[in-house]
DNA sequence: TATGAATGAGTGTTCATTCAT
DNA sequence: TATGAATGAACACTCATTCAT
C-alpha cells in the first residue's frame, strides 16, 4: 500500500471542473480566477471544519475563519451552509461513483485478494478526503432531500458492484450480507480516519482485506 | 431468535438503582417515590427523543414535553443536558459490560455458530434500546470526558471478549480484525434499528452470524 | 369634538380577549396572569415602535427594549416579527369591523352632517391607535397573505357601508367615488396622527366633515 | 384625457440637465457621453426598482442588475443609495413645481370642472412616473433632511395653488381643507398606479374631478 | 417537588459600502 | 470608466439555563 490513508492530495482536476459547473455560486454568475480561488478555499475549509467539528456542529464562522475570508464572502458563493455541504456531496458522489466501477472480479485465490485489497485502499483514500460527507450521509444528518438521495445512490452503486462480485465468486451476495460489508467498510474507514485506531496502514489493509475476502467472498 | 430486535422491555431493576445512586439529582439528595417516578420519566423521554432526533438535535424542550414535565423540573434532576446523556450512558455501559461476559467459546462448528448468533441477538437487542447512546459514543458526539471514556471501556471489554474467543478458535484475533468486527456490528445494528434495512430479522441474524463466523473466527 | 384624536385609552376589554384567543402564544399554551401581562406589554410596545419607526424599519430589538423584556421572551410569545403584526392586525380588523356597523344614514341636512362627523371622529380615533397597522395595509407592506386579506376585508366593509349611505342620500356612490373617499380618510388620518398637520382638532373635524358631506354625499 | 395614466415617456430633456448639474457624480467631475448614459441607466433603473419593490425594500443589487452595471459603478455615480433617491427627488420636485403653475381658475361652472379635470390628469400622469418618490415623501421614508424638505416644498406649492383657486371660487380654502384634498389626490393616485383599482381611466377621472369640484371648490 | 416565565449568548444570513484590478 | 470580489455591522431567531412562585 504505497499511498495509504494519508491526506489525499488535492485532486485539483475534479475541483476545477465541479467548482464552476456543478457547484456554481449563488446567482449562477461565472467566476474569474480570483473567484475560483476563493471558492476553492471555502470548499477546502468546509471539508476541514466538517472533519474537525462534524457537519452539524460546524459553524459558518469556523469555515470562513479557516478559509481566511468573511461571512459576506461565504454567502457570495453559497446561498447557505447546506449548499456548501451539497457542493462537497456532489464531488464525493462522483468520486464514489467512479470508485464503484473500478472493482474487478474477486476470485477465491490470491488475485481476488489483491483486487479486493486494492479496492479497499482506494475506498479508504476517498474516505480520508470525503469522510465528513460520507458520515453525514450515513448518520442521517443530511436534511436536504436531493443530497440525501445522492448518498443513497452512491452507496447503492458500490453495494451493487460488491454484490455482483460476491455472487460471481460463488458467495451468497444477498442484501443483508452486502449491507454488513458496507457497514464494516464505512465504519472501519471512519475509525481509521478519525485516528481512533492507529495501526500501521499497510498491515491494517492486509488484515481487513483478508477478513473480507474470507468472510464475504468465500463460496457458500 | 424468538424475540428479535423488538424494543427491549424496561429493565426497571437497573433504572431503580441508577436513578438514586449513579445519577443522583443535582442536590445529591435521596429521591422519594414521586421523585423517582419523575426521574424515570425523564430518562425514558430522553432515550426516546435521542432516538428520534439524535443526541445532537435533541432539545431540552422536546425531552420535557415527552416526559410531560417542565424545564424547571428537568434541571431539578440534571445539572444540564449532558448529564442526562451521562445517566443513560451509565446504564448502557453496564448493559454492555454484562453482555461482554456472556460470550462463550466460538468453535468452528455448529455450536460456535449458535453461540455467536445468540450473542449477536443480544447485542442487537441492546442496541435497539441504547442505540442513541452507542451512536453518540461512536460518532464522537460526546463532549464529556468521563462519559466518553465509559464508552471506550465498554467497547474495549466487548472487543477483548471477542478477541479472546477468536484466538481460542485459532484465528488471528489481532486489533485490526477486532476493530473491523466492532465496526461491522455497531453500524449494522444501526442500520437495522434505524430501519434503513428492513430485512426479516431471523434471516438477517443467520446471515450476519454466518459471515462473522466464517470471516472472523475461522482458523488462519 | 369632546374626544378628539388624543391617544386612545387602552381598550383593555379587547386586549384581554384577543390576547389569549386570537393571538395565542407560540405553542398555543394557556397564559397565566404574568404571561398575559408580558404579552400585553409586547403588543403595546409593538404598536408604539411600529408607529415611531414604521412596520418595516421596526427592529425586534426596539420592541423588546420598549417592552422592557428580552429577545428570548419575544419569541416565547410570537413565532416571529410578522406574527406580532398579525396579532395587532386582528385587533385592528375587529375594531374597524365594529366601526363599519356604526354608520347611520347620512341625509343632506344637519343630522347627516352630525352623523358623518361622529363617524369620522371614531375613525380618526381608531387610526390614532392602530395607524401603523392600517398604514402597513395601505402601503402594501404586509407580506402575510392572511393578514393582508384581513385588511382588504376590513376596508371593504367600511367602503361598503359608506357607499350604501351615499346611495341612500341620492349620491352616485360608485366604486371610484368610494375609493376616493377612503383615500382621503386614510391619508388625512395619517397626516393628523403623524402630526404633519397640527390643526385644532375640533375645527379640523368640522372642516373635513363638511367637505365630505358636500362632496361625496350630495345628491347628483 | 387622451394620455391617461400610461407610463410617461422618458422626458429625457430633464434627465440630461440634472445628470450633470444637480446630481453630479461623486467626484463632482463633468460627465462625458458614456458617463451620462450610465448615469441615465442608473436613474431609470432606480425608478423602476423603487416602483417594483418600494424605496425601502429596493436593494442596490437590484438596481445595478436592472441597469446592467456593477456595484462599483453605482458608487462611482452616487455616494450612497440615498443619493440616488435624492437625484430622482430633484427631478420629481421640479416636475411638481411645474405642475403647480399650470392650474388656472376653477370656477363653479363647466369650465372650472374642465380645468380641474385637466390638472388631475397631469397630476396622475406625474404620479405614474414619480410615484415611488412621492410615496417615499408621503410615507416619511426619507431620512435625508434636504430631500425631505424638497418634498414638503413641492407639495406646499401645489397646495398653495389649489388653495388660491379655491378661495377665488368662493370656497373656504383653509389649510385643513387643502390638506384633505392633497391627501385624497396623493393616495388615490397611489391606488390607481398600484392597480389596487382598475377602473376605466377616463371615467375615474370624471368621477374624481366631479367630487373634488363639488366638495372642495363649491362656494361656502 | 413542580412549573411557567425570563434570559442572553450564539448562530445563520443580508446588504450597503469599499477595494483591487 | 468599469467591474467582480470582499467586507463586517446589523438583524432575526434559537435554545440551554436560571428565576420566581
Amino acid at each position: 500500500m504505497s499511498e495509504g490513508y494519508k491526506p489525499a492530495r488535492q485532486r485539483s482536476t475534479r475541483r476545477g471542473t465541479l467548482g464552476t459547473a456543478a457547484t456554481a455560486p449563488v446567482q449562477g454568475r461565472e467566476l474569474r480566477a480570483q473567484g475560483r480561488k476563493t471558492m476553492g478555499r471555502l470548499l477546502d475549509a468546509g471539508m476541514r471544519v466538517f472533519a474537525e467539528r462534524g457537519v452539524h456542529a460546524a459553524r459558518v464562522d469556523d469555515i470562513v475563519r479557516a478559509a481566511r475570508t468573511s461571512h459576506g464572502t461565504f454567502y457570495l458563493y453559497f446561498p447557505n451552509k447546506e449548499a456548501l455541504l451539497r457542493a462537497l456531496a456532489v464531488e464525493c458522489a462522483q468520486e464514489l461513483d467512479d470508485l464503484s466501477t473500478t472493482l474487478g472480479a474477486v476470485p477465491a485465490d490470491e488475485t481476488g485478494y489483491a483486487e479486493l485489497r486494492s479496492f479497499l485502499d482506494r475506498f479508504f483514500t476517498t474516505y480520508r478526503h470525503y469522510g465528513p460527507v460520507i458520515r453525514a450521509w450515513m448518520e442521517g444528518q443530511v436534511e436536504d432531500r436531493e443530497v440525501s438521495h445522492m448518498g443513497v445512490k452512491a452507496f447503492t452503486d458500490i453495494a451493487t458492484a460488491l454484490g455482483k462480485r460476491m455472487r460471481e465468486a460463488g458467495a451468497a451476495g444477498d442484501d443483508a450480507t452486502i449491507s454488513a460489508l458496507m457497514a464494516l467498510l464505512e465504519r472501519f474507514a471512519y475509525f481509521l480516519v478519525s485516528r481512533r485506531l492507529d495501526f500501521d496502514a499497510d498491515d491494517t489493509l492486509d488484515t481487513v482485506a483478508t477478513v473480507v475476502h474470507r468472510g464475504f467472498f468465500a463460496a457458500a
